[in-house]
DNA sequence: CGAATGTAATTGTAGATACAACCAGTGCGC
DNA sequence: GCGCACTGGTTGTATCTACAATTACATTCG
């Protein structure tokens, strides 16, 4: 018995599936690369972000990440205990300022080779248009978001 | 202090974020829709692998999904108790074959208008180009792996 | 000032994900 | 037949992820 029309119409187009797929065999080409360092590619994002713009709120780094607070906020106890972010007490009493030490620096400055290898990769397995459509899409929803 | 060059660097090309946040950002918005249903888009995406191309070993869907055999062995274990699908013995002893049930099959026609609407909503967040690049992408990985 | 409302973060819970280790069954060579 | 390598799946463990509920503080309004 053949799939019915909308089960083969959902097999065929459906984009989720498509990035849901390139995520998994990304996050695993980049974890691969990240192993030595004993970190995993979801937390050198977050490492990145707030390096570039930190020091900053948790609830600020989740939204530029486009992640719930209450994930970023235990994968931040990881990156915190293992001594690359610190947690400053702001005048707002509820919150605090997330900030890259120098050991969290020192990581990606090692890190990079790795990293650049990494994109090439990346690069080879999504080609040259699929980057910059992706990067695209993805600066404009930062532009947005301000 | 700015950021060293290195992590401008990081911060500005890397493909991986932008890739994991396109993935967080789509998975949201079609468990938005899908909550109702009370599925997950990760198990719709293995339903709909299993409706249109099985009954299949479990193996054989991880290897399509670019996902590890145990994330689908657990997935399966989720769809089976749900009665999406079914697992009948093969004559290999060590696997069996994962099949779409009847029930299965109905939540995928039931879903199929919120995946109408959700393909429109990715779509605008996404854009055509991207859209149509990422699926050339992946189209060119399932091919190349046959 | 004090209560109600709102906001930021954390905690409880559950699913999705993968690596390593393991188990079970197959198939091969002798 | 027997042992041994191989293959396919499951289990142990850890991380990533998000929704709902909670907690702690801030702000606003009377």
């Amino acid at each position: 018995m053949p799939a019915p029309a909308k089960v083969r119409q959902m097999a065929r187009e459906c984009i989720a599936v498509r990035v849901r797929l390139l995520n998994r065999l990304i996050t695993g080409v980049c974890d691969d690369g990240l192993r030595p360092f004993g970190v995993r590619v979801a937390q050198v994002n977050i490492l990145v972000a707030v390096a570039h713009d930190g020091p900053l709120p948790p609830g600020e780094v989740a939204k530029r990440l486009v992640m719930d607070k209450s994930t970023l906020s235990r994968d931040a106890d990881r990156l915190i205990a293992n001594g690359w972010l610190t947690a400053e007490p702001t005048d707002d009493g509820r919150s605090h300022t997330l900030g890259i030490t120098p050991e969290g620096l020192d990581l990606l400055e090692r890190i990079h080779p790795v990293w650049v290898a990494g994109q090439k990769k990346l690069a080879a397995i999504l080609g040259a248009d699929t980057v910059g459509a992706i990067s695209g899409t993805v600066n404009d929803l930062w532009a947005k978001m301000k």
